[in-house]
DNA sequence: ACACCCTGTGTCAGAAATGTTACATGGGAC
DNA sequence: GTCCCATGTAACATTTCTGACACAGGGTGT
């Protein structure tokens, strides 16, 4: 709220302002502009410059900003602690972004996209193929490992492989086969040391702690269709603005 | 600022000035209350009795406190993503959790569990069935509605029914069907005010802003793999404890 | 069908508060 | 002395806030 440069830049009276407020404070949230002004002995045109000497617009803002100040500082904050939490706060803060934006460059140039995995990944490829083609990227699931994949879609696409463990041997000999076909491979995995992240051309991982319940892995894949969706709707973003400046060059 | 109790609380009114402030939050910061009504084509009254509903003294204050939102907004999280952190605020925060402990109450007591969805709720519904089935609930994903339940299933079941929109008559018409048979149902929707949460034994929201492209629904689904995930481990959880006191009443 | 009530909403007037402005004052610096 | 700056004053404009009331629609009981 205050400061140490605004405490410093403040006059006399405007101390005085100061210390009455931070002594007076649960009172000062309920008074009016002259009542303050009485109390600290000055008009209120100074409680106005006051205020907005210490950012507000006017009095009653100066008011609420106090009121908040006051609030937060008696609640202890909560939430923090949970796992999905973190994966937010990692992503939206570091520069995972950069690798997101390579994905995106990959993926903009590429005519199709092709979704593998297995199990439970299988479902979240589904899922991306599904919202990728909602948002207008021709994209398909490959279900059935032995499903030959056309020539057309071959050429020019790039895979997005989904493993959580990203030790999956069906999952690593679909990619190999794509990658000999010339696609291009992204891989979204729980953490970078595996097979699955070495092989692929990009690796996304998201580093949720692994777990399990009598052997199957039930590691949260939350910020799986978190990143399916982010990609989705970046790419979509990109090809937009691509074609605007393609259409129309001059403005 | 904004508590998923609040926008459940809210009336058709008040969720057009919610929408609104949300979507236009940076314009609001700067209105007067009769400029803000005219938009929201309320009375000031109105929007003076939202501003109470959702913990301000007056529309100045309203004012402010969005503005000391966005700004802490943008300082922490860079630009776009904030959706899906404010569900997980929202959540985390305050008590959706008896809404959820009740769902795993009822869930407790079924046999069986059955996923409802279409599209890709279809996809996140067969998801959440393995993700169950993983965690040692006996569940099941019906695809195909004509598909001929077995009796031993309809009895003591529960049905999770999803659908971001709420209204997708086939699922609505499965839902009924199930409920006939005697299931009792859970539906996980984007708000309240649908149809298929109206009937509904238990409705959860998670209250992200609808998007569309082009007709489709895009809006995110991070949400309801989070809710499907958080119910499954607390279903476990409990199930694990009433299993401890079964086998040794005396611990 | 009717009366009744309750709730949500709009309207309006006027009180109360804030914000603005122009000007007065007064004390120091030069 | 006089010029300037900080402050006070006071009237006025603007805005919010309050309260009373009207009105519509839905539900309920008779």
């Amino acid at each position: 709220m205050f400061t140490s440069e605004m405490i410093a830049s403040f006059n006399d009276l405007e101390t005085d302002i100061y210390n009455y407020v931070i002594t007076h404070e649960h009172e000062v949230i309920y008074m009016r502009i002259r009542e303050l002004a009485e109390h600290t002995h000055v008009s209120t045109a100074t409680i106005l410059r006051f205020c907005k000497k210490v950012g507000c617009e006017g009095f009653s803002e100066f008011k609420t900003k106090l009121k908040l100040e006051l609030k937060s500082r008696q609640s202890v904050v909560k939430s923090g602690e949970h796992a999905v939490m973190e994966f937010f706060e990692r992503t939206l803060s570091s520069d995972q972004e950069t690798v997101l934006e390579e994905a995106v460059q990959m993926l903009t140039q590429a005519d199709n996209v092709l979704f593998v995995g297995i199990g439970s990944s299988g479902i979240l490829a589904e899922y991306g193929a599904r919202y990728f083609s909602s948002l207008g990227k021709f994209s398909m699931y490959i279900k059935d490992f032995s499903y030959p994949i056309h020539n057309r879609l071959q050429k020019n696409s790039v895979s997005i492989v989904l493993s959580v463990s990203g030790e999956n041997s069906f999952t690593i000999k679909q990619m190999n086969r794509l990658k000999r076909e010339g696609s291009k491979v992204i891989s979204i995995t729980n953490n970078k040391q595996c097979t699955t992240a070495k092989m692929s051309d990009l690796n996304l991982a998201y580093y949720m702690t692994e777990e399990y319940y009598e052997d199957t892995n039930i590691t949260t894949q939350v910020p799986v269709i978190y990143l399916l969706e982010t990609l989705a709707r970046k790419l979509n973003q990109h090809e937009q603005q691509r074609n605007e400046i393609l259409e129309d060059p001059h403005e």
